[in-house]
DNA sequence: CATGAATGAGGCTTCATTCAT
DNA sequence: AATGAATGAAGCCTCATTCAT
């Protein structure tokens, strides 16, 4: 039912999986129609242009993602349980078809298509105001709470998975990622044990 | 005077200045010969390949970059004087004729070559052992000394400082590190002044 | 009724219009299904090819224009006269959905197509004749009745009505036409006075 | 010597005998390639676009063949010479590489392509006033001189010669035009002998 | 050392045409 | 009768690279 949106979302993931395993580079109409085992030409029954295409799945895989993400972590105000929660996020990520790889391999592509350009600065828009949100929650009611600036510090948080991201993408160690993680627990504890943790406390 | 090492150089200032221009979409060998005022066939005079005189090209700005970051930051101790400096460096960097979009183009093509990636793998290990070194300068004699992974901090500033970049690359609004380097200003000062300025406090 | 015939019509039209709008290079399956707004497959449904639509387009126009013109010329024996309904035909046959563009535009494809090439040139046969026709009936009782080879002429009137198109369709000024009609006129009085008038004059 | 326009001349030459050979729709820049024995990428060394080849093309012949029209017909004040001299270009035409066969696809492809259109009645616009220039200069001294719109006849003869062109590409058969030259001489004798004739007679 | 013409592979895209529904 | 998704060939063009000069 619906074939004309089966077929969409069928290249759209040939899209994804090939963008992901072959690089921006390898991204060719021949290539995503060999990774989906369909001829070159549908993608042109379909979409526009190759860049339409991979604006559509870069929409497509943001928009799951960005999903998943509010569901996990809406409602979350304990740091420690925060980065338990982005951990098992991350290990899910990288089970996926490898969207975020895919992700990444648009962000270095971003400079060949000014529309792709575009359409990835909306994106990063929204994900730093969710990591601003996330932020904010954790300082509310702390007595750092006026003091952080949390768009700020969201804008850095997403710069630095993209940072992360990349570097990990070079050498293709995931490992590197869960060091990081395990670096940052401790700093979480402590911050729930004394900045939120004393209102805590003091509740029990 | 060595006349063949002049020539290598303009090759490789011309690839670093299309690749900032045009990008790494639109650095082949011609636009190349055309941004250095040569034919394209200088090229395979001096380097093997394309990818050759690319992979020199980083290794060139690369070595000059880290070569000035040493000699402003070496034996930085104040986390104030560390910023202060660290905003002329990047100032200095955006002067510049485009080094750092040049690296940034050469991280987005880093999935299309091999070589390429491991390239910019062994450059990303000294800019994070450099990153940790400042940081260790900076807990020396603190409370915080042994409790600080500078490593793994050093990694985090490296993608940090990536991801800004990217970002910035998308909407080309350099004005945003500005404002991050502001937000981070107050935290410099006040560890200056209590986790440093302690201890340096009693030493006077 | 007849829902074959009636569906076949519509394609045929939609190719006409397609023709003259798009021009041949801009007539494919896909713009003629756009214009006539059916499914590209429909083509394939009621004729063969491509090539045969455009065949059977180029029969149903040239048919229909061909009983027009014979109607309005047939019994036309005076060269001022002839004048006058030769400009409102071609008035007509700009007011038209352009089947005159149409032709054109087949006539500039006939070096693709053998078929196509066979088929106009049927076509061109049957229009010098008419013009040849028309001719005698001007000639018909004056001097000149046996020196005017009226085959050649009508030749020449169908090749400089073409060639006249042709300049009108590049730069689409059909005022040039106009102004064609307004020089001959005086000739077509001269001949009417002299060489038919003198004759019919004594008759009355 | 000066390599790069024989080159050129190379691929304006295997431009004019594809189109004249293979018409518009089989010529292709691989066809092209195949005519004159080089690589299709040659095409685009030398020329942004297939587009700029066939408009150099279409300049190159048009030049000269007006210079050899010029040359040939530019004294003629003889009605029955000029139609003689026509005759002999005319032929000379034919037995040339095809420069006419080639126009001829040109114009065919003008709804193409907006820059060949224009390119196109830029040259129409010479060749009319070469015409009426022809024109004038047969009925100069006589008792028409005055009443002849040169100008529109100019470009009525340009139209016939165009058309007559069209209808003899259909058919390939060009005796038809030897016929056409057959049947006005006679006319060309009438006019020396009576409009021109008067006055030279009384020259003599 | 350098030039620049030439090559050939491969990328994007369009299109006539087919076929399951 | 009609639809519209899919195919595969072919077109245009770009590019790294080579090579005679």
């Amino acid at each position: 039912m619906a074939p004309r949106a089966q077929a969409r979302k069928r290249l759209l993931e040939a899209a994804i999986r090939t963008l992901a395993v072959e690089g921006y580079g390898g991204t060719t109409a021949r290539s995503i129609a060999r990774t989906g085992g369909f001829a070159p030409g549908v993608i042109y029954y379909h979409f526009d242009d190759l860049e339409d295409l991979l604006l559509a799945a870069l929409r497509h895989t943001s928009e799951i993602r960005m999903a998943c993400y509010k569901e996990a972590l809406g409602s979350c105000t304990d740091a420690t349980e925060l980065l338990a929660r982005l951990r098992e996020l991350y290990a899910e990520d990288m089970r996926d078809q490898g969207h975020i790889d895919a992700v990444q391999e648009l962000f270095a592509a971003s400079s060949t298509s000014p529309r792709l350009r575009a359409e990835l600065l909306a994106h990063v828009e929204p994900w730093a105001d969710f990591a601003a949100a996330a932020i904010r929650r954790l300082v509310q009611g702390t007595a750092f709470e006026d003091m952080v600036p949390s768009r700020e510090i969201g804008l850095m948080a997403v710069a630095m998975f993209l940072g992360i991201q990349t570097i990990t993408h070079l050498d293709g160690d995931r490992t590197r990622i869960e060091s990081l993680f395990a670096t940052v627990e401790p700093a979480a504890i402590l911050w729930d044990a004394f900045a939120r943790g004393g209102s805590t406390l003091s509740d029990k």
